[in-house]
DNA sequence: GCCAACGTTGGC
DNA sequence: GCCAACGTTGGC
């Protein structure tokens, strides 16, 4: 996979936690809701099947990366926006035009031991990540290689 | 719980 | 097309 790319999703784990995906039954789960255009686009253009994942908890204690993740469905029209009832329903999606997009995920395995925000920030290797620029919200953020490589190595993981 | 930063909306 | 108001995100 010459051009794989790297990515950094974040979620609130009182929402959806990564132990949640680890346990999903299908073993994958669809990632869904994202309502922000920016985030979209990478998801809907740049995504592809192998891509790697850092899951990150956002608003919790702590904030920390905890595992990896990978992508096993490219981007694909996002239904939850038609649903009325639906959390993430948006009353501008129609069905010729679903407006938004999501891709499927893995869980791949947990790091082992948290990498935590404040870690992060005291890297000078990860001091280019997106995560730790002020003001940046991205819940989709791309990561490079090499900042992959050098969470998974904080996480005490092996395996790659 | 607060609030800064940011994206979106809507009046003009 | 500008920009003030508003809602959300997410660290603190």
């Amino acid at each position: 996979m010459p051009d794989k790319r790297y990515w950094l999703f974040k979620s609130e784990p009182s929402a959806y936690s990564f132990d949640d995906l680890m346990n999903e039954p299908d073993g994958w789960a669809e990632w869904d809701g994202v309502r922000n255009y920016q985030a979209r686009n990478l998801m809907r253009d740049d995504m592809k099947v192998g891509d790697g994942i850092l899951f990150y908890h956002s608003n919790a204690k702590p904030m920390s990366v905890v595992g990896i993740a990978s992508v096993v469905r490219e981007g694909y029209d996002d239904s939850h926006g038609l649903d009325p009832k639906d959390d993430h329903y948006d009353p501008k999606a129609t069905k010729e035009n679903p407006i938004w997009s999501m891709v499927d995920i893995k869980g791949e395995r947990a790091l082992g031991r948290p990498v935590t925000l404040d870690e992060i920030k005291l890297n000078p290797k990860l001091k280019d990540m997106l995560l730790i620029r002020k003001g940046m919200r991205l819940s989709i953020q791309p990561v490079t290689k090499e900042e992959f490589d050098e969470v998974i190595a904080m996480g005490g993981d092996s395996a790659n």
